[in-house]
DNA sequence: TAGCGAGGCTTTTTT
DNA sequence: AGCCTCGCTA
């Protein structure tokens, strides 16, 4: 293939970029994952590099399979190796899987996504004897987390933290991080920071990782945040062939631990570095154009890039005032109609700030019978049935996972109520053991009887029974095991209505199916199990819908033809929580700023007065958003 | 002591 | 739609 032409001069500039960092800051729209591929594809093309030895990292799994798919489109079917194309998380986890005994874990670590965070947030608030009105669980998960991140211990949490009731944070804190460590497992987080303990306690191991992966690419640098930071100076420490591409503009994930500065500190990191300004739209018209970088103008934190175009500059964006939250959907739905109606091949988005708002849009899409996709809320692996059939593999391949292990102990209920699994929970932290060892001794003591010993003493036969088949048996195989043995359809059929259950077991089955393919592909049931665990909403969007509902967090890399933005009130967007920051309302701007620049063709914006029946103080009109101005 | 139905409450953004 | 608590029953 002769190398593509389609490229404009500062885009030519950075894919053919050769060796040491450099800065791509690219503007929505502008082209930054062709750059990343067409730089790929270079690298390997003009033999500078060998395919394995790349690594090109991304923020969500549909955006690595997409760059995947785009470099084999441009380097054809000659396939000696593959580049490294993952999110960081995914990658650590490889890395994790093979070294973590290195730092005194076993490499069958049990992945904590945010529900199990939560779940076991709970317990200890409980065991503290702390209420949740007191300290809610998220907030604690939240505090405990930004520490981590930052690289405070929980001895040291009150030195750095002078709030209120810092000192049980700390508290909360110590004993979290040992009651991952007891149940062999590792939250989100960890999976960075272990990582980065890794390359840095382990020089060989941190020669060996950079040497091996002699180009890195990052996509979103913005939203990196500083454990990610520290890694890609590891891993480049010897050669700096960093490559990353950006856009300070959209930097939304600061609630997260994303640090901005990353980006815009990125000259003084890497000496040297070469920065590219991508400020060419391919996208937008020149009227959504405006109007977006009208929003982002008002932000002090930017390394100032002129976005332009030379589309046409299309139809004038509208805004439009809703009577009601519900009037609101009418409205917006009736011009989705229209638009289909007219050209039946439009892709639309409706975004939002925050998931909840999606119901009215759903309930009047269904009313006029218009096909539409909900990014969000219930994704696949989020379900309930899937989490309780993965929790039940967990605790066969981790016994020590005490969030997996409470989470199925009476599900479905075998009369082990709430009072033997606080006798499960205080005998385990007395002896500081995990709780399926006492469980096992408690289900084995002979002298105990009566209803709840024989309960414990089935369940734990139903384990050692799963335990004996899991070298042998498939995970599809014992996953199948699972459902029989604890007549799990019987317990949907009991709870919920028919369809609700037809509809559950259904996923079930998907979930059997998927653990079919992944055996097949020769998966571990660990690979298995962390592409579970890493999954997000956005990997499964179906990209043939015509009509997709989302946050606008989710939106980001996305474009559509016609975006409809709602619910652009002050205390919705920008959220109530980011009113007294300053930053805090940047990042809302920029958020907002992500969202226009979604749009290609059509833009139109909705607030309704009219959204909150019920307030504090009775009823309180909205006032439309500032970004509205 | 476990199970179950009724009823109230609540929703920032997520790898 | 999911989470919790409460009160009743076996």
């Amino acid at each position: 293939m002769e190398f593509p032409v389609d490229l404009n001069p500062q885009q030519r500039i950075a894919v053919d970029h050769g060796t040491g960092p450099a800065l791509v800051l690219a503007g929505a729209g502008s082209g930054k994952t062709r750059v990343i591929t067409y730089r790929i594809a270079r690298l390997i093309q003009t033999g500078a590099c060998r395919p394995e030895n790349i690594l090109a990292v991304t923020f969500t799994n549909k955006a690595a399979d997409e760059m995947r798919e785009r470099v084999h489109a441009l380097l054809g079917p000659r396939r000696s190796a593959e580049p490294h194309i993952s999110t960081f998380h995914s990658f650590c986890v490889r890395l994790l899987r093979r070294d973590i005994h290195l730092l005194g874990y076993r490499r069958d670590f049990s992945i904590y996504d945010a529900d199990d965070q939560k779940r076991l947030m709970k317990q200890l608030l409980k065991e503290a004897g702390l209420s949740e009105s007191e300290l809610a669980p998220r907030e604690a998960i939240g505090r405990i987390s930004y520490a981590k991140n930052h690289r405070i211990p929980a001895h040291q949490y009150c030195a750095h933290f002078k709030a209120a009731n810092s000192e049980e944070t700390a508290e909360l804190y110590r004993k979290y991080e040992s009651r991952l460590r007891q149940s062999n497992a590792l939250d989100f987080d960890d999976l960075l920071l272990k990582a980065v303990e890794l390359l840095e306690q382990h020089p060989d191991r941190r020669d060996h990782y950079g040497n091996w992966y002699r180009f890195i690419l990052v996509d979103e640098y913005q939203d990196t945040n500083r454990p990610q930071y520290e890694i890609l100076r590891l891993l480049t420490s010897h050669h700096k062939n960093l490559f990353v591409v950006g856009d300070e503009d959209q930097s939304i994930y600061r609630f997260r631990g994303a640090d901005i500065q990353n980006i815009l500190r990125f000259e003084k990191d890497f000496p040297g570095a070469r920065i590219i300004k991508l400020e060419q739209n391919y996208r937008s018209t020149d009227n959504i154009l405006r109007v977006a970088s009208a929003v982002v103008a008002n932000n002090q934190e930017r390394k100032g890039k002129v976005l332009w175009t030379r589309n046409p500059s299309g139809d004038v964006v509208t805004c439009h005032t809703g009577r009601s939250a519900r009037s609101e959907a009418y409205w917006v739905c009736n011009r989705i109609e229209e638009i289909l109606d007219e050209e039946p091949g439009t892709r639309i988005a409706i975004l939002y700030r925050a998931n909840f708002l999606s119901r009215n849009f759903e309930e009047v899409l269904r009313e006029l019978r218009v096909p539409y996709a909900v990014v969000g809320s219930v994704a696949f692996f989020g379900r309930m049935e899937v989490k309780d059939m993965l929790a039940y593999l967990r605790i066969i391949f981790n016994p020590e996972d005490d969030v997996a292990l409470l989470r199925i102990i009476n599900t479905p209920p075998r009369a082990i109520g709430p009072t033997t699994v606080e006798l499960l929970a205080k005998m385990a932290a007395e002896r500081g053991c995990p709780l399926s060892a006492a469980l096992a001794d408690l289900s084995r003591d002979p002298a105990r009887a009566g209803r709840a010993h024989r309960a414990l003493a089935a369940f734990q036969s139903l384990l050692d029974r799963w335990a004996s088949l899991r070298d042998t048996a498939s995970p599809a195989e014992l996953l199948r095991d699972i459902v029989r043995d604890t007549r799990y359809r019987e317990m949907l059929e009991r709870q919920e209505s028919r369809e609700e259950a037809e509809s559950r077991m259904a996923n079930v089955e998907e979930l059997v199916r998927a653990a079919l393919e992944s055996g097949q592909r020769g998966e571990t049931v660990f690979e298995f199990l962390d592409r579970a665990s890493l999954a997000s909403e956005i990997d499964s969007l179906d990209t043939a819908a015509r009509v997709v509902l989302m946050t606008v967090h989710s939106a980001k890399g996305l474009e559509f033809d016609v975006v409809f933005l709602v619910g652009l009130e002050e205390g919705l967007f920008p959220h109530a929580l980011s009113l007294d920051s300053a930053r805090d309302l940047e990042e809302e701007r920029r958020l907002c700023y992500v969202a226009i620049t979604r749009a290609r063709r059509k833009l139109f914006v909705t607030w309704t007065p009219m959204r909150r029946a019920i307030g504090p103080e009775g009823f309180v009109p909205a006032s439309p958003s500032r970004f509205l101005d």
